[in-house]
DNA sequence: CTGACCAAAATGTGATCACAAAAAGCCATG
DNA sequence: CATGGCTTTTTGTGATCACATTTTGGTCAG
């Protein structure tokens, strides 16, 4: 999720055991969710690797995004109060210190904590819990994607959507969410 | 999916492996999996049982088939020609037939089965995995939604969709997606 | 230098087992 | 008749093994 494996990386099931110091069995285990839940794809042959997708399917994960968290936040917006925006600028504000940094891990993780952030406060699980797997398939296209586009200013949107929680401004806050969800993405997928 | 197993239905692995003839290995791998997809749940100490979701959570799950379905069909009208209209109105006959024959699982298959013909259109395979999956948490209360409301009458949204699709009606398609997908589950909801 | 072929290594799969924890019965007690 | 405690049974977990398949690496012919 946090993009520290390259897209396409390929796994063992000895190796994760090893690496993690279990049996084949509890890898076995963890491989078979991650690949239910997209993290993971699995060759016709059984062998798992890191998601490559193509471009059509990135379009598609960006717009699931799009369509989930745009929902999230709009259910989050009554709920947030100061202490919550407050709570995401200073999250806002180690986003743009991993960008200062150069730190393409730390910037998706931080980054997607943000948006989680917000998100808890829609009060809505499963909502979440479908907006986390598609974060999951695109791990490690995010990290690709912050190699190619080298970017150095922290994100705009997030300010824009900071902006629209203190004004209580749903349309706003939407089109601020959607933009910044497809933004990164549809870059990468043209 | 289709409501064969009503909800809180318990499971163990060893009847699971007995039932299709394998050891608990391959039915560890399918429960891990089927739990990842939400499929079934699992409590702190492992057991396995088919979900009995609270009215909060259907709500949830109704919405996440709204926003991800409308957004399906939208993308399969331009390309919906004659013969999948046709395909369509087959399948929503054979809807009509499970409903007189009172076949809550033939009627929730049939139903599915008319839904994925339209979205298989849409060619975005990562969304309608994703709608499915929202399928699969909701099958077993979709049967004891049908066994509450003793419907009688075939689903009239689903001409609505047919007559959409038919006029290249995108607004009147959305809709009628929204308002299929959102009638029975708001009932049960409250 | 390239490609095909073959041997060797690596890998996933399914089965079985021992063990600890949890659930279910069961019995005595109030 | 209900209830608390104890025993028995059931259940999931992790480990290990044999086996079939795939992948890999190297070698040789063209």
């Amino acid at each position: 999720m946090h993009g520290v494996i390259e897209p396409g990386h390929a796994l063992t099931l000895r190796g994760i055991g090893k690496e993690f110091e279990v049996s084949m069995t509890p890898a076995r285990e963890a491989v078979r969710r991650l690949v239910a839940e997209g993290a993971l794809t699995m060759s016709s042959s059984g062998r798992v690797s890191t998601p490559d997708p193509s471009s059509e399917r990135i379009e598609e994960l960006a717009m699931l995004r799009s369509l989930i968290e745009v929902e999230l936040a709009s259910r989050a917006l009554p709920r947030a109060h100061m202490a919550l925006i407050e709570r995401l600028q200073t999250i806002n504000g180690t986003v743009s210190e991993m960008v200062a940094r150069q730190d393409a891990v730390g910037y998706i993780r931080t980054n997607l904590e943000f948006h989680r952030t917000l998100y808890l406060r829609a009060q809505a699980p499963a909502m979440l819990a479908m907006a986390e797997t598609v974060w999951l398939q695109l791990g490690p296209t995010m990290r690709a994607l912050y190699g190619k586009l080298r970017r150095k200013e922290p994100p705009h949107y997030h300010r824009l959507i900071i902006a629209a929680l203190r004004a209580g401004d749903e349309p706003g806050l939407r089109l601020a969410v959607r933009s910044d969800v497809t933004q990164g993405l549809r870059m990468l997928a043209s």
